[in-house]
RNA sequence: GGAGAGGUGGCCGAGCGGUCGAAGGCACCCGCUUGCUAAGCGGUUUCUCGUCGAAAGACGGGACGGGAGUUCGAAUCUCCCCCUCUCCGCCA
């Protein structure tokens, strides 16, 4: 939610916003409404002043015995008036709303304008991909010959695009995650939390992925429920509708769950392999922060998830996303992209985003100001990391030529092996 | 899933259909007083929306788990939903 304050002093602002991310909406028929509620308020606040005051005044009178049998018409009358006039602004009010939740966030000054992404800003990391001196096999190759993935079996059980873990796959995944967690915990100071994954309506609502994104759902059919597209579901909504003192601030969190996406209208892209999947391993960071700690707290976990890239020994480069990349509620993104030789590929194993105070708003959370007040926290994510594209970077860039696969040195105590293959 | 009890301010806890935003206590903050490991006295202390205002703020509407209803008037009565506790049943 933006700060509505904006719809009425700064209306252009958001103009130049919606036209920077490509987004259509009636922004003129949105300030109208706004107009009319405000006015329809008012108008029942008048009705309800007048009404409070008779009913104030037929009270003192029975208290005396009389039966201001009069008064009490006019009362009735008015009544009448404040029900009718309450139908009026509940409707205004509520085309309001459904209009107001389609505004995305503004994006910070420094996020390149554009639709695609070759707007995108390289940030830092690897300008070009490494060269190996012998053909990689793509993971799905590797991995079926080494028995670390069953792609054959997986549809069986699930469907295309679900991933099915064996042996030293298994392993490897459920040793990335615990590396990912140790060391967030750790060396990061995050609060370890191991949250449910199935949410109901308001809560993606609260974080922004509806109601844009209502179809990239998994959503219960006799529950009012939506599996977890991420973590930062449930993490950001933790505090909703709370108001959290100011020194418990800057708070932190790390989870890992699994992650469910429908991926409506990407069939046909990246079919092979498990790069694109519906269900999937994730490790996300949330920070809830003062605003004006809030673009320092940012680049802190920015850096806390390239150290997970870092401490891999990853090839990868952090991409700044451009205005029409960014989702809906963000208003500035990092991408950390590994790289992937088998398919020579970037992939996406991290996305870093700050919502300023757009998902405080819409959920609700605030902070109590060391001095006097209150106000929204800022909210920010990121994932650190995502597993099967961490998994895909592993066993293709740490693949030896004669066919095994070297485990990376911080995940050896993890694994109890040194490498994968005979 | 069935039966019962309950959900009131930062916390505990009263509350008759009408000066209840809500007694009392605790906590907090601010005065005053007295002086000794601290007490006493007085006062303050929520959030939200609207109007006006540059702002400080002023005025007003609203909030007693959530929503609907009855009523001139609801914390208080009715209905639905949610949550917590106890017991029973069922079950990873």
């Amino acid at each position: 939610m933006i700060d509505l304050k904006l719809l009425r002093e700064n209306p252009e602002l958001i103009r130049m916003t919606l036209q920077k991310r490509g987004a259509q909406l009636d922004l003129d028929e949105i300030i109208k409404l706004d107009k009319n509620r405000r006015a329809c308020i008012t108008e029942l606040q008048e009705l309800k002043k007048q009404r409070n005051a008779l009913s104030e005044e037929i009270g003192k009178l029975k208290r005396r015995a009389n039966k201001p049998e009069e008064l009490m018409e006019q009362a009735r009358t008015l009544a009448e008036g404040v029900k009718t006039k309450e139908n009026d602004c509940r409707q205004i009010e509520e085309r309001f709303a459904e209009l107001v939740q389609w505004l995305p966030n503004i994006p910070n000054d420094s996020v390149p304008v554009g639709s695609g992404a070759e707007s995108n800003r390289f940030v830092r990391g690897l300008k070009a991909p490494p060269k190996p001196g012998f053909e990689v096999l793509p993971h799905w190759e590797i991995c079926e010959a080494l028995d670390m993935l069953d792609l054959k079996r997986a549809p069986k059980i699930s469907g295309s695009r679900f991933i099915l873990y064996k042996g030293m796959g298994a392993l490897l995944e459920r040793a990335l995650i615990n590396f990912f967690l140790d060391l967030h915990t750790t060396k990061h100071g995050y609060t370890e939390v191991f949250p449910p994954v199935l949410n109901p309506t308001h809560c993606l609502y609260g974080t922004g992925q509806l109601p844009k994104l209502e179809s990239d759902m998994y959503r219960c059919h006799d529950d009012e429920f939506y599996l977890s597209p991420t973590a930062e579901v449930p993490l950001t909504n933790l505090h909703r509708e709370e108001i959290l003192p100011g020194k418990m601030l800057p708070i932190k969190y790390v989870a890992y769950t699994p992650c469910f996406r429908r991926e409506a209208g990407s069939y046909g892209k990246e079919v092979r392999g498990i790069t694109r999947v519906h269900q999937f391993n994730k490790v996300e960071l949330v920070k809830y922060t003062a605003p004006e700690h809030g673009y320092a707290e940012f680049e802190r976990l920015l850096e806390d998830a390239e150290a997970a890239v870092k401490a891999l020994e990853l090839p990868y480069r952090i991409m700044l996303l451009c205005t029409g990349d960014m989702t809906f509620a963000s208003a500035i993104t990092y991408d950390i992209e590994v790289y992937s030789p088998g398919m020579d590929e970037w992939l996406e194993v991290s996305s870093i985003s700050c919502y300023e105070q757009y998902q405080a708003r819409r959920a609700n959370i605030r902070y109590r100001k060391s001095v006097k007040g209150v106000d929204f926290v800022y909210t920010m994510n990121g994932s650190g990391l995502a597993t099967p594209r961490t998994f895909i970077a592993i066993v293709e860039n740490f693949q030896t030529e004669d066919g095994r696969i070297k485990i990376p040195a911080v995940l050896k105590k993890y694994m109890g092996v040194d490498s994968i293959g005979k």
